[in-house]
DNA sequence: CTGAAAGCGCTTACAG
DNA sequence: CTGAAAGCGCTTACAG
């Protein structure tokens, strides 16, 4: 049943149905509600691709992240797909696993399919999307970026303050009065690094030598716990374990609990992202909020705006915050 | 830079430029590299949007769920995706929030993109799928459920017995001495009944009654953790607590350590998804697999095939295994 | 092996 | 207020 069908059986032209179902133009009330009554009847349903064909758009963006398993990024997806259905766009998800090769082929696809936008979640993407390729699939479509920025002129960013974030738990931690604190950096992002930054920032400016305090680890509850047997092992004196990520702190909690040792009165602990992990923890993890829910829709809205109005990349920078737990 | 350009700059017609793109038909050696040489000096893109207006297809499905956030969703979604891009699909993501109108408006919505096929994930697309419009939505496209069924000729369905799920759970606590077990329900969902159920043969079958051991709760972290204190509180005899989720046996974990409760010497606790979750917790939450990436390949290898060759829709269903932590 | 032409289902100037 | 016609960028019989 195409509109075709409905002009034929409503006595008109497949314009005036055109102009019924766009509400543009102008139809006299009488021929309005005919066709409104004919397009019921047979539950008319036009076809998005041939509209596209013609506006060069199906109102769709993409989103590539790492791996929608992985909470923060779920929440994030999350948010930016709802946004974008409340505006009637629909969302493509691609799961790049922070691989260049499977992000060119996500971006060679939805290039075909003419997506409206593209977001790109994650810090990965200020590493991966380097080359003539990406630059040039990415260069003709609006690009947003959470947690990122891309040397492109029509790209906007959503940036977090990482290290300020990682700063916050160091402050708080010295605040209480720990003196010995380790710093677990998982993987390399470029946002890892700046939480790696924002550690050895702070502990310098409260007049503390950070060398030898950074451990560079994987991004596993496994390794968290591995870590924290390391540490424990190599009897260095420490009072705080300050991690990277959430899941990371999980595991150097269940390795501090094994060994029956009090936290937080020995060993302080904390995350990063507010994620459910920190909730479950028993005790309750002390974590830093790292906005995803703002940095999300901040990113929709940057990404909105130039989708409809075009013009050049901006950039916001989102404050994370401290979250208190038990565990500090 | 569209199939016209590149037919005259290689001096050829679009139909043998279309033949080379497509590999279809027949092309000599010469005129083929002379045409391919072209596209690739102009990166020439082809339009998917324009051959999706004479195939009907944009390779693209949809899947609708629940809510990304939750852990279980997400790694479905996680495996959906993934092996659709490895069959060069696309996929559109719904968070529908398990409501019947936003269901409604996400298949409306991909309905006008003419998906080539449907994944419903979440048992509560049993319940909300119902009513003409639904029906005729979901009627005109190949659609499969994860973890539920409808009474369409088209719907494929990929269940997860979880009825035994939980009865592997009880059996387990029953092998292990307890003699007094609750459990926790949540929400209101084929597939938490199925749970319930299971749990109540379970109990019967071993001699026991089941009158009062079942508590309606959310399924949340809180109300887990509300559960077990209103369990303890109420004095009764309690020596195994089997949860429906494993977020609210983290709960009841959690309220259980704070009173310094014994687990599992005095109080043993159960789980359901085997979600990081579980392996969070210390102790390490005893819980029960319900195979979430085996189920979502098999609703992709379903679809799959009734996509490509059509047919009636088929039904399989998977069995859940016990996963012993150390809460019980 | 190759090309001319029709057709997919819409929107949009342009006439009237 | 309404319709005829062109055009969006492809694929696919059909001729040759």
């Amino acid at each position: 049943m195409n509109i075709y069908d409905i002009a034929r059986e409503a006595g008109v032209s497949i314009a005036t149905v055109s102009r019924v179902l766009n509400n543009k133009g102008t139809v006299s009330p009488a021929t309005r509600a005919r066709v409104e009554r004919v397009l019921a009847a047979n539950h008319y349903t036009p076809s998005a691709i041939a509209r596209g064909m013609v506006s060069k758009s199906l109102r769709t963006v993409a989103v590539l992240t790492v791996d929608i398993r992985v909470p923060h990024y779920a929440r994030t997806a999350y948010t930016i797909e709802r946004e974008f259905s409340r505006r009637g766009y629909e969302v493509i998800l691609c799961n790049t696993g922070g691989d260049r090769e499977e992000a060119l082929r996500y971006l060679r696809a939805v290039a075909r399919k003419q997506v409206d936008g593209i977001v790109l979640v994650g810090s990965v993407f200020n590493t991966i999307c380097r080359g003539a390729e990406m630059t040039a699939l990415l260069g003709k479509v609006p690009v947003v970026l959470a947690n990122g920025a891309l040397p492109l002129p029509n790209a906007c960013s959503v940036l977090v303050d990482d290290g300020r974030g990682i700063g916050l738990a160091v402050e708080h931690l010295l605040a209480r009065g720990r003196r010995a604190l380790f710093y677990l950096k998982d993987k390399s992002t470029d946002s890892a690094d700046r939480k790696r930054d924002g550690f050895v920032q702070a502990l310098e400016q409260a007049g503390q030598d950070p060398a030898g305090r950074v451990l560079e680890i994987g991004d596993t509850l496994e390794d968290g716990m591995a870590a924290a047997r390391h540490i424990l092992e190599s009897g260095q004196p420490c009072d705080g374990i300050v991690c990277g990520e959430d899941l990371i702190a999980a595991g150097v909690l269940k390795t501090l609990l094994r060994a029956h040792i009090p936290v937080p009165e020995r060993i302080a602990v904390t995350g990063y992202n507010r994620s459910d992990y920190a909730r479950l923890c028993e005790p309750v993890l002390t974590t830093v909020d790292n906005k995803g829910d703002q940095v999300a829709l901040l990113c929709v809205q940057l990404l909105e705006s130039s989708m409809e109005q075009g013009g050049p990349g901006t950039s916001v920078t989102v404050q994370p915050e401290l979250v208190p737990g038990r565990t500090s």
